[in-house]
RNA sequence: GGGCGAUUAGCUCAGUUGGUAGAGCAUCUCGUUUACACCGAGAGGGUCGGCAGUUCGAGACUGUCAUCGCCCACCA
């Protein structure tokens, strides 16, 4: 016997160890006859824990891959984790510090081994918490983005690229993170707009006392590395000491007035001071002018001297060294003033970069990196797009797609880190670089390049941790070997991610793929949005407004969380998730259980010769045709990637038409005396039970698992191994006589129960009568469960209203059956007064709309025909309404 | 500055070739002697953001404006 209530807590864990162990979420190459099916998890940080985000992209995921495999594909769901270069190296040096262990005491190799061991203890975290989330992953193929076989691949990529000339190092401005005193990319820089200040600085121009070039800035401090200062050529201003020079205050250094277009009068003074070291801008201005570069601040972003000549250097100057980018800009500010060189200030709301994991201020720095020529790569991977052989869901990414590709700049990938991929290049005494496999064969290249033996260092740099990401849909196969999972499983079918790695991940996998697979790693590509709270607002720690998945898992259950974010994942748009939601949604999962427990009191169950052939009874030839269109419709909401249609159709099939109708009758079949009808239901309602805990199976597994072994359906295996039900040989669909006897029926009693409700009297008064007058035409169109009838009809327990004729009663006929309600027994005369007109009113309103209509040369001349006879029947149904009404309506006059 | 999206019932949102405005929740009314109060039956509530256009007919198509959100780029 089922219990009242489903308790997820105390099954879900022992489900999914069956699962698990039973390997029904395992991929089978060898199974040659099955059609593969393949998604690619987006990999989680090995650092991470999982939050909503994660729950709701797996479930998405699992939904589909559920789906398939029921319907018989090999479907390949390989889990694992990635890197995640800084977070996790963040993680672990947090760590040792309150250890009291020093990173850089220890030296990379120590380090290494501490990552490696934390990754160990506290890596498999988020690989449970995806067990408990229900995720059915193929966990015997689990990997890791450091793996050796993956590790080998992204050495085999970037000395392929690098021998191709797609990799190449270069000394330019990079996004510098003096935090983690790293490089990073422009993906992960984030602008953030915040109130700051425009000081505007005099420099005096040389050999002139009483004129200045007054420069406006937001960063006073990079001043020191000022090598000129611009103004525009056609600046009437300034045109005159255009060649002339200024003398940097604060420093003994000249510098020329230039003329360069990138000058703006507009904006500030019009004249921009040049510090090509620190300004993106300013970089390309000098490259222009051949000015020279000097970097004033060191790694961490803290005033550095020594590139500035010795001669330059002020006793102020000199004072600076050392000093932090805040303390030196205050110092310079407050010194700047002493010298009557500030001529204003004004507070000023700009954009300042940060970096996105560490929240420093980026620092643009000159250094030499590893590039990644990504422009060249894109081509291929926008082609796929454009023919069609990569399509983005919802359409409208192709969009953001091809507008960010079409622009890429160079990617830095090279990272000043230590946990990750390291960069395979060594150099000579001569900083001469050898890209290799191994340092076997730089050292061979070495020999050859020096004719003799060197000692080589090795680059200390690692790769950008979405680097071996972008790799991910071949390399997790095998790649570069040629495997038997490989050639089955790639291409993938689809990739299901938020649309905010559409560029770190999404476009990389894209370029990578084409580049060394010569094939797209997927064919469809799915962006759900992102989940935010009721509010509508991010969730982020710092707000506290988060909701923990494992917390909700614990208090609802894994299926009413999945439930929840799969009913409300419409197309491109982002979730709006509170605990009200996800109760309204456990509801559905309490209905499903309990409409399970009525099946079981009712010893309901699936005879083994039970066929779909010869069902006669009209109710269950009703229920099969409608089962047949739900599974019709979630097939094509399911193939179209439209998961709320899919919930909301398990939604309404399993409460409306299920539960609130089918089994409302089905009660009063079981207690027939005719035994055909009680047999046949109770094997139809089997059937029918069977089938939907199949179709709802992708979404709420656990509880649908639970159900299938207290019935036994799957005669002692899981519901993982069900046949997923196709739609045509679900009985129904040419059963339409059946269908129109049952839909007639269930408008009957609704309008029933809708009068019954309008005039406030309870049904126990009226089904005396009812029983009464029922006649025999009535159940003409059911004879076959007339014995039922008459209980049926005590569900419904009220007529419809049809002839007020009759001063003092309401007769209705259904099929030449009357039925007689005498009026002062069911009528409020003012109440229904009231009703009566204002239904007359609107009535008459849309009456007078359709008939212009009909009168209208044009409609009749170009409208569809039957969209006219539609129009026409709507006339004459409306005209005899209107009748009804004003009949109705006459007796209370 | 460039791009994308949104605007439909009190709230959250569906509405796929243009043809009678929908769901869930909330509110109110009525109803429980054998699945389920995490229940059942109903009711009220919308000039589909504004304006203009195309059309016999627009929530849907076009233009424009407004408000909100996101992404990209830049700013001395």
């Amino acid at each position: 016997m089922l219990n009242k209530f489903f308790s997820p807590a105390s099954v879900e864990d022992e489900i999914y160890k069956i699962w698990e162990q039973s390997e029904y979420f395992a991929a089978h190459p060898e199974y040659v006859s099955k059609t593969p099916f393949t998604i690619m998890i987006p990999p989680p940080n090995v650092t991470g824990t999982l939050h909503m985000g994660h729950a709701l992209t797996m479930t998405l995921q699992d939904i589909v891959v559920r789906w398939r495999r029921l319907q018989g594909y090999d479907v390949l769901w390989q889990p694992g984790t990635d890197h995640a270069g800084i977070s996790t190296q963040l993680v672990v040096d947090r760590k040792l510090s309150q250890q009291g262990i020093d990173r850089k005491k220890i030296g990379r190799d120590a380090f290494l081994e501490h990552v490696w061991q934390w990754k160990k203890e506290s890596g498999g975290e988020i690989t449970k918490q995806l067990r408990r989330l229900g995720a059915s992953l193929d966990w015997k193929r689990e990997r890791f983005t450091l793996d050796d076989g993956l590790s080998e691949a992204v050495k085999k990529v970037f000395v392929t690229l690098y021998r191709e000339g797609l990799i190449y190092q270069d000394r330019r401005l990079v996004n510098w993170d003096p935090h983690f005193r790293s490089a990073v990319s422009d993906l992960e820089v984030e602008n953030k707009e915040i109130n700051g200040h425009l000081w505007y600085i005099r420099y005096p121009i040389e050999g002139s006392n009483q004129h200045f070039i007054t420069v406006a800035t937001t960063r006073p401090e990079t001043m020191l590395g000022d090598v000129a200062v611009a103004v525009h050529p056609s600046d009437e201003r300034y045109k005159q000491w255009i060649g002339r020079y200024v003398r940097l205050p604060l420093t003994e250094r000249v510098i020329p007035i230039i003329a360069d277009e990138y000058s703006d009068p507009s904006k500030g003074t019009g004249a921009v001071k040049i510090t090509p070291a620190h300004d993106f801008n300013d970089f390309e201005v000098g490259r222009r002018h051949n000015l020279e570069l000097i970097t004033i601040l060191d790694a961490e972003a803290n005033i550095d001297l020594h590139e500035i000549k010795e001669g330059d250097k002020t006793v102020f100057l000199s004072s600076l060294q050392g000093m932090s980018r805040e303390k030196a800009r205050n110092a310079i500010i407050e010194k700047l003033e002493q010298l009557a060189l500030l001529e204003k200030v004004e507070t000023y709301r700009h954009q300042v970069p940060h970096a996105e994991r560490s929240g420093a201020i980026i620092e643009p720095r000159l250094t030499t990196q590893w590039y990644c020529d990504a422009a060249t790569l894109s081509k291929p991977a926008i082609k796929a797009v454009q023919d069609g052989r990569i399509q983005f869901v919802p359409k409208q990414w192709e969009n953001t797609y091809f507008a960010w590709m079409k622009e890429l700049k160079p990617w830095c990938i090279s990272r000043q880190l230590w946990w990750g991929h390291q960069i395979p290049a060594w150099y000579g005494p001569d900083d001469t670089v050898f890209v290799c496999y191994d340092e076997k064969e730089a050292e061979e290249q070495a020999l050859k390049h020096y004719g003799s033996t060197q000692v080589l260092r090795r680059d200390d740099d690692v790769l950008d941790t979405w680097f071996s990401s972008a790799l991910w849909p071949f390399t997790t196969l095998g790649w570069p070997e040629n495997t038997p999972e490989l050639q089955r499983y790639y291409p993938s079918n689809v990739l299901i991610t938020g649309f905010d790695i559409i560029f770190f991940w999404v476009a990389r996998m894209m370029m990578m793929g084409m580049h060394f697979k010569k094939d797209v790693p997927f064919h469809t590509v799915y962006l759900h949005g992102l989940v935010r709270d009721e509010k509508g607002q991010k969730m982020s720690k710092t707000k506290g407004n988060g909701i923990d998945p494992l917390e909700i898992i614990n208090e609802y259950g894994a299926d009413a969380m999945r439930f929840t974010v799969c009913a409300l994942t419409g197309p491109g748009r982002d979730i709006k998730l509170g605990k009200k939601r996800i109760e309204e949604y456990r509801s559905f999962i309490t209905k499903i259980w309990n409409a399970a427990r009525f099946c079981e009191m009712n010893t309901v169950f699936l005879k083994e010769d039970f066929s779909l052939e010869g069902i006669a009874f009209p109710l269950n030839r009703w229920i099969l045709n409608e089962l047949s269109n739900v599974i019709l419709k979630i097939d094509q909401s399911l193939e179209a990637y439209r998961f709320d249609e899919y919930a909301s159709l398990c939604y309404h099939f399993t409460w409306d038409k299920f539960c609130d109708w089918y089994l409302e009758f089905a009660k009063i079949a079981f207690k027939s005396d005719d035994v055909h009808l009680v047999s046949e239901t109770r094997s139809v309602s089997a059937y029918i039970l069977k089938n939907l805990l199949i179709v709802l199976h992708p979404i709420i597994p656990f509880v649908t698992e639970e159900l299938w072994s207290a019935f036994s359906f799957g005669d002692k295996g899981t519901l993982m191994i069900a046949q997923w039900p196709d739609f045509k040989k679900c009985g129904g669909l040419d059963n339409q006589q059946s269908v129109q006897e049952i839909n007639y029926i269930i408008t009957l009693i609704s309008q029933l129960r809708g009068l019954r409700s309008e005039i406030g009297v309870p049904s126990a008064k009226f089904i005396p009568l009812l029983i009464k007058d029922i006649q025999s035409e009535f159940f003409v169109i059911i004879q076959r469960w007339s014995e039922t009838i008459k209980r049926m009809v005590k569900i419904a327990s009220i007529e419809v209203v049809q002839d007020f004729s009759s001063k003092n009663s309401i007769q209705t006929s259904i099929h030449g059956a009357t039925f007689i309600f005498p009026l002062e027994n069911i009528v409020n005369f003012d109440k229904e007064k009231n009703r009566l007109s204002k239904e007359l009113f609107k009535l008459s309103q849309e009456l007078e709309r359709i008939q212009n209509k009909l009168s209208n040369e044009n409609f009749m001349k170009k409208a569809k025909a039957e969209i006219i006879q539609e129009t026409r029947e709507r006339v004459v149904k409306l005209q005899s309404e209107e009748n009804r009404l004003k009949l109705a309506l006459n007796r209370f006059q």
